[in-house]
DNA sequence: CATGAATGAGACTTCATTCAT
DNA sequence: CATGAATGAAGTCTCATTCAT
């Protein structure tokens, strides 16, 4: 198709397909991103695809792991070393704000997140163990709280990381569906107000029932 | 789904087919679910499901539809009247809990409504509508709870009504994503204990030190 | 569909259908006209079309053969008695461009005439039959002016009128293709003056030099 | 109509398919031609037609452009030098009768050039052009002949190109209509006759009145 | 007479995937 | 490594037609 001289666009294969991978899905959704549509914006052919991965399965999984792997290093490496657990709660939720407005990649992650549950169960078993890595991270940052006694040491850290977790994410999926008029910064920040702020509230004699 | 005896034919024309059409789209996905898969299940012919629905699209929609207004009427319908702002909240959980849990089609809706996002602007609009009254149908509770005093007034009824919404839909995901071991009920009854202590604290009559 | 009082709208069944139904055929082709649309046009469901005709076909055959009676009669109506076989030829043209010009149900007819060839053997022989009249009502006509002494003996007056026929309609396909720019009436006026006036040169009582 | 001996597999793609396409569209109709049976006739597969063509359409469209290209060759080849306007245009009538009576295509390409008029208005423009290109090259010759001295100089070269061009397509639908008893190729020759005649005659002098 | 529901066959089209060169 | 050609299965949709009520 391409005559002569062209430029070869890729060098390094893998890593280069995975890129504009996700690109294309990002913008077209899994389903509606044939193959051709990838070789098309790498310069190559669908059959050049192949040589490179199995199946499209394999392509989507190994972008996926490609943005989760950098997801989670720019999670931990700014955040580390947590002084304050209180600021490393709400230097999280920053890292995840900036991750939601900046592309759309990550909105395509989330989206594939939720679609991959009854979709592709091997996928939903990478996404499932990055939650569970993610709310691990969490639950540690809040067992320091609580063992540096800056935190409340009655409430389950698990739980407690759980609700961080699903917060951020709820908040996310609507500024997803309505960019336009949903305050995600103010819906987040109001969120951590209330949580840190109940995280430190300190009265261990005033059980909370149910 | 389908109750109790069908008598070889249908006999409500769509009605009956949105009902058949919504448990195969939860059971399989939306792209997964052919139209063929659906009019064996209901034991017609593609050409019938036609009849009654121009597109597959539309047939969607109007089984999304339905869902979304039977949710809706199951929300509304129990809550009133919402005497106490506090327990009015505590309730509403309580019905998304009992639909997260009970069968796999509020599931299918919320994996959806993330889904259509990018994907099928009118069923995106439709759930952006529903989101948008189902949070102003929070605020207004909120808002109640302010005027009777019951809720500190020193918050936006909006934000927060933005914050009650994600941290159930939050919790919620993650739940799908791995109901074996995520605790739902555990996590929302934690997000409802500290939100609504959050909404009570501060209000005028009650000092509060710190 | 039409709930209580829909003032009928058909009155003698068959005959407003065909009427009906060739209005939809000369809009939009035959294969794309569907028994529903025509269905709706007429106010009625698919089924009662079925009620008077048993096919498609039928309605499509009858449609046409009311259309072809109209203008055969409105061919033979308005030239008799022909008087003068030159100028009966002139009005026979001007019956046929007026029916051109002034409907598109003609140019149906004449596109169907086309497409009928290879696609329906009983209406290609329905119109195979009128044009065979038809040429043979040209013939009758020439003839009668070289009985008469107007036209020329030595030319085959059934050849003649093939002659006539095909530019008529060939002019008349050049204006369906093109009705901006192709000059019908110019056109055929052009062949008629050479036409006519090869008809009546060089017969025998009138000398010609050269 | 494919030649010789093809060797199971095609070789010059695009080409040989339009071949292939042409002869089934003319034997069957555009609409009752399913691209399966142009995929069997061609010992392909339905989806190789769609590596070639991104559409049934694109193909008829290829189809008849492979078509008209060699009709317009075959006619200004022959032709050229055209030393005497008169005998030009027997030839180019020769050249016409002797496409329409040696293969179906050229019964199928005026058939659907009438069809096209109101189902497919970019096949529709292709034949506008070229009836266009076919009219012009008419009347260059007949402004030759009328340079030359041997055509009349007192009528529209323009006019006259239509009425030869739709004088010999209507003599062909006729044909078409009715090849067993229509004298196609005397019809022709009667026009010429007059028609040459007719342009040759030297009368200035002698006006022709409407 | 007419309707509404349903059928069934077939059409076009898409796409992941394969493979010889 | 890469391409171009091809496959084959599946999917969505259309439509003439039938028939019980």
């Amino acid at each position: 198709m391409a005559d002569a001289a062209r430029p070869a666009r890729l060098e390094n294969g893998r890593r280069d397909l995975t890129n504009i991978a996700i690109d294309c899905f990002a913008r077209y959704g899994y389903k509606a991103t044939s193959i051709a549509r990838i070789a098309e914006a790498a310069g190559l052919t669908k059959g050049a695809i192949y040589y490179h991965f199995r199946d499209k399965e394999e392509l989507l999984f190994a972008a996926v792991s490609d943005r989760l792997t950098q997801f989670e290093r720019s999670v931990t490496a700014q955040i580390l070393p947590p002084a304050d657990a209180g600021r490393a709660l709400r230097e999280i939720a920053r890292v995840c704000l900036d991750h939601a407005t900046k592309s759309n990649h990550r909105r395509f992650i989330v989206t594939l997140m939720v679609e991959a549950i009854d979709t592709n169960a091997r996928l939903a078993e990478q996404f499932r163990a990055m939650m569970h890595r993610f709310r691990g991270f969490l639950r540690e940052i809040i067992e320091l709280g609580q063992r540096e006694g800056s935190f409340r040491g009655d409430v389950s850290a698990s739980v407690a990381a759980d609700v961080y977790a699903g917060a951020v994410m709820g908040a996310e999926i609507q500024y997803y569906q309505d960019p336009e008029s949903f305050d995600l910064e103010g819906t987040v920040n109001t969120f951590l107000d209330q949580y840190v702020g109940w995280l430190q509230r300190d009265h261990p004699q005033r059980a909370e029932r149910r």
